[in-house]
DNA sequence: CGATCAAGGAGAAACGTATTTGCATCGAAT
DNA sequence: ATTCGATGCAAATACGTTTCTCCTTGATCG
């Protein structure tokens, strides 16, 4: 007697496990594996025997049992910073949204799940990160020295960032080029005739607000204009349009404006209106927005994308690639050009068909 | 010498196993697990030092192994319908990611990881699917006798699904009331002026157009209007116009509008200027939205939310409730109720200040 | 003084799979 | 006729936990 037919005997419950497969098939559990993994060698006349009568029995390989044997769970980590209960910021909502929707998609495109993880500054971390098995994970915006990538680098955990690490150790990393975004909408619009632009930023010390809000400095110095541009907390949802409203009540007001966070186009527009500023007459404007809603606003609002469709499946193609050791050549750094939309708000004189005439200023 | 003390020589490679922790602290493996998990009767002594070891050791429990002995994961499963390589269908957007925000959250929230998973139509469903051990799953909107749903109930996995699933044997439902939904957009156009009500609708025959269209329809006769109405593949981007020019140019055209689908606000709004009509002034629009486009638009349009974020945190505290077998005595059946926003595109005579002053009929 | 009991902890059996090793059998080659 | 390699499959082991059962040791009580 087989042991397979042994323990046939013994349990009557649950659902079907590999051992009750061997026993009707009449086979033993390794030939049952050999042949549901295409593995061994078998004679085609037992494997199709074998598949049968598992197929006849709703056998399902169970998950855990072949992730603690191989070390493989087919799940991939994606960590979305959370600011209080909700993840991903309010006023990031559409980038990150997008990341994880390309994300999920590649993922499952070469066999693997997505799971979507609490960033560092949770409560219950520890419980959650480490009740599930990773085989990998992308971070977004990882902090210098982020606690969570330093434990997961110490588990042998590959991670992926989205943004430069720093020296955080990362197998990886994607990101755009934030100063080249920066210039290359100063040269838009000073080529739309701007003759001083402004520049709404944010205070927090993240990557991309330090980044691109050096990039203007510089770009300021390097053509002779004075910097013009207000801070505020970019991840206070209300604090945006009062910044905005600083920014054109300065005596030096500008007649171009590129907000770095995706609230600043409609909170910029308001204001011109309050202050009677015709967009793109009086004021041209930018923002860096993934959302839709610009092409509705009026004036339309030319907009910067960072491209997260393509940042979310580069990072899962990267941290796949590291997963299973194989070395693409491609570079452990990609840079993820971004694109400029233009729209209404910052063409001097566009087909004026959907503008609106110039209007009395009002009380917005 | 303790078998953990023997196996402590036999093996000095990868990360630290509960029975090196065993080793290092003098005790057996039984007391390592009860220390760290808070079970067994041991002095805080005791408890206290294998913790320390632990810590020591940057011990940390395998997933995998836990899983497979106590038949949990600590992993929920929520399927979002994919059409092509993306998940989420384009339309809905903003409303999928609502309730992945929403789910994510509340599962979090309780100590569990939502992994999100494709829907039926997905080329290697069987592989990821079952690659990944769940203690539930949160189906959006199952089509009769779905194949996952079936599946996943044959193997005891409970199911909890956002919208009514028939006779798809499902734990526990929520959905909002879609009938009710329809009624109350056409009091309130109604009681705005309206006076012919036409509706946007689509073709698909899944559950929230097929009730919304007969609520129309009932409606229709409940009041003795004829039914004026244009279908369209809602899943197709650009059908969305052609559909709303339709509406517009008809001989029995309506002074008021319903759209069931998120791009219906923008291109009615589009359609109406079109044909030289003012909105509100000469239509009446409402459309079923989550998007915030619509408070920037010229005019903002007054928008149905079919609350995804209470959709998203109820289904997956009754797939948690579920799963951890309590009765919580909360029906099992969930009606999210809508929330409809009004703005300027359903009010004949708001206060004027922010909309545009009529305007000629132009090529938009 | 022997029996009872509680506290503290050790042993060992699962959980369900993948994999390594090894045992037969059989045809062909020496 | 013996050896040999190839073929087809079974047994056993390991993956790392949790948990059920049981053992030991002092202390308490009748």
């Amino acid at each position: 007697m087989t042991a397979a037919a042994n323990h046939n005997l013994t349990r009557r419950l649950g659902r079907a496990g590999i051992r009750d497969v061997a026993a009707a098939a009449g086979v033993s559990i390794t030939t049952v594996s050999d042949a549901l993994n295409g593995k061994g060698r078998l004679p085609d006349a037992t494997r199709l025997h074998v598949r049968e009568v598992a197929e006849r029995l709703g056998y399902r390989p169970s998950a855990a049992a072949r992730t603690l044997r191989t070390g493989r769970s087919g799940l991939i980590g994606l960590t979305v910073t959370t600011y209080g209960d909700e993840p991903f910021t309010f006023t990031e909502f559409a980038y990150f949204a997008e990341i994880v929707r390309a994300a999920t998609s590649a993922a499952l495109d070469r066999g693997y799940a997505l799971v979507i993880l609490p960033g560092s500054s949770q409560h219950c971390v520890q419980d959650v990160w480490s009740n599930v098995a990773l085989d990998g994970t992308v971070v977004i915006d990882p902090a210098e020295h982020d606690p969570v990538v330093t434990e997961l680098h110490r588990q042998g955990v590959p991670v992926v960032s989205d943004g430069n690490p720093g020296s955080t150790p990362v197998r990886a990393w994607v990101d755009n080029d934030h100063e080249a975004a920066v210039l290359k909408i100063m040269e838009h619009l000073t080529e739309a005739g701007a003759r001083r632009i402004g520049l709404l930023t944010g205070t927090s010390t993240d990557t991309y607000t330090r980044l691109s809000t050096n990039a203007y400095l510089a770009w300021c110095e390097s053509v002779g204009q004075d910097p013009v541009y207000e801070t505020y907390r970019a991840h206070d949802a209300c604090a945006s349009a009062g910044a905005a409203d600083r920014l054109l009540s300065r005596p030096d007001r500008p007649d171009a404006v590129y907000g770095l966070f995706d609230p600043n186009g409609t909170d910029l527009l308001s204001a011109a209106r309050r202050y009677g500023l015709r967009v793109p007459d009086d004021l041209l404007l930018v923002c860096c927005s993934e959302s839709d809603a610009y092409t509705a606003t009026d004036p339309p609002v030319t907009t910067l994308s960072l491209r997260p469709r393509q940042i979310g499946t580069t990072a899962v193609q990267l941290l796949i690639d590291a997963i299973e050791g194989e070395d693409t050549g491609a570079p452990l750094q990609q840079i993820v050009p971004t694109e400029l939309i233009v729209r209404a708000s910052s063409q001097r004189r566009p087909a004026r068909s959907t503008v609106s005439p110039p209007r009395a200023p009002g009380r917005g």
